[in-house]
DNA sequence: TCTATTGTTCAGTATATACTGAACGTATTA
DNA sequence: TAATACGTTCAGTATATACTGAACAATAGA
């Protein structure tokens, strides 16, 4: 049996997930739900990517938290159900926004630290900070942008209806 | 003994590459590198680091391949000397313009794979191609931001001399 | 209360890969 | 031709961490 252009997509998000230093679990995770277009039980999950419920139940926690998924609770049942967000690519570039924040506030209190008579050992150390805080805020506002145009296109679907 | 602020930056900067997936001796490679200010040899990267020479070949010559550092020869040494780029930053957004770019085009081809009527099943994988070659293109363009930036300011630094 | 179902935690393993040491090829000098 | 110095390659290891299985707590229904 040859593979289906879903099982591809699992795969490959995956595997992209896993360059980028995530789980892969999360990456297939999020293709399933992507896929899949509606909330889904851990279990079943669990199930449809054959991996065990303690993996998927700390990946999509994960995921949440990188908000790339949502947790929803269904009236009467106590099951805790997964939904991808609509775009949940941006989150992607909340997230890279965050850690290069993060590096430029570390770096910049080790140029802090330089004595004065270390001036030109300090300058470098200073622009690499000051690098990280510049892509922080100009990937901030990208995904910004795109959440604009999901928010416009949204819109526009509504009133297709 | 405690750390001076290089031994710090260091360090930090091997985390930080670790974080993103790289091998830690790249990013302390880096940093040595830029503190030093100069071209230095494998062997004295070596020494000073820690580290087998056989890292430092290997790491060395994947920063070369990201832009990131220099090989340089010296008439009468028949030594290779590495010297970090003035801003080595902007091949960080480079390097990851180019992961973007491929993991589009991958996704594309999925996408394509789809029968016709599961148009709503190929949209969603459409729109993760779409996200990933549209960042790509900015983190290009921003990339091109700072080299003009570093252009302008490297003219104003020397004819301030 | 007992049973069944659900999600989480955690100790242990499996695995990917960073890193090393040693061997090698090449070039230079004597 | 030795002998030394340099960079690379590669097989083997060390290590970080993704992942699992089992035990557990909590909830709901019988």
């Amino acid at each position: 049996m040859t593979q289906t252009p879903e099982d591809k997509f699992i795969e490959t998000l995956g595997l992209i997930s896993q360059a980028d230093g995530s789980p892969r679990i999360s990456g297939q995770i999020t293709a399933y739900l992507v896929l899949a277009g509606e909330a889904c039980s851990l279990t079943k999950i669990a199930e449809e990517l054959d991996v065990s419920k303690a993996s998927v139940s700390t990946n999509v926690r994960l995921l949440e938290a990188r908000g790339i998924v949502v947790r929803e609770s269904r009236k009467g049942s106590r099951q805790d159900l997964w939904r991808a967000l609509p775009r949940p690519h941006q989150s992607i570039l909340s997230t890279m926004s965050d850690r290069f924040k993060r590096n430029a506030s570390q770096i910049d209190a080790i140029a802090e630290s330089f004595p004065a008579d270390k001036e030109h050992k300090r300058k470098p150390v200073s622009e690499f900070a000051d690098f990280y805080r510049q892509s922080a805020d100009f990937l901030k506002s990208w995904a910004d942008a795109l959440a604009q145009n999901d928010t416009i296109s949204m819109r526009k679907d509504a009133s297709d209806e």
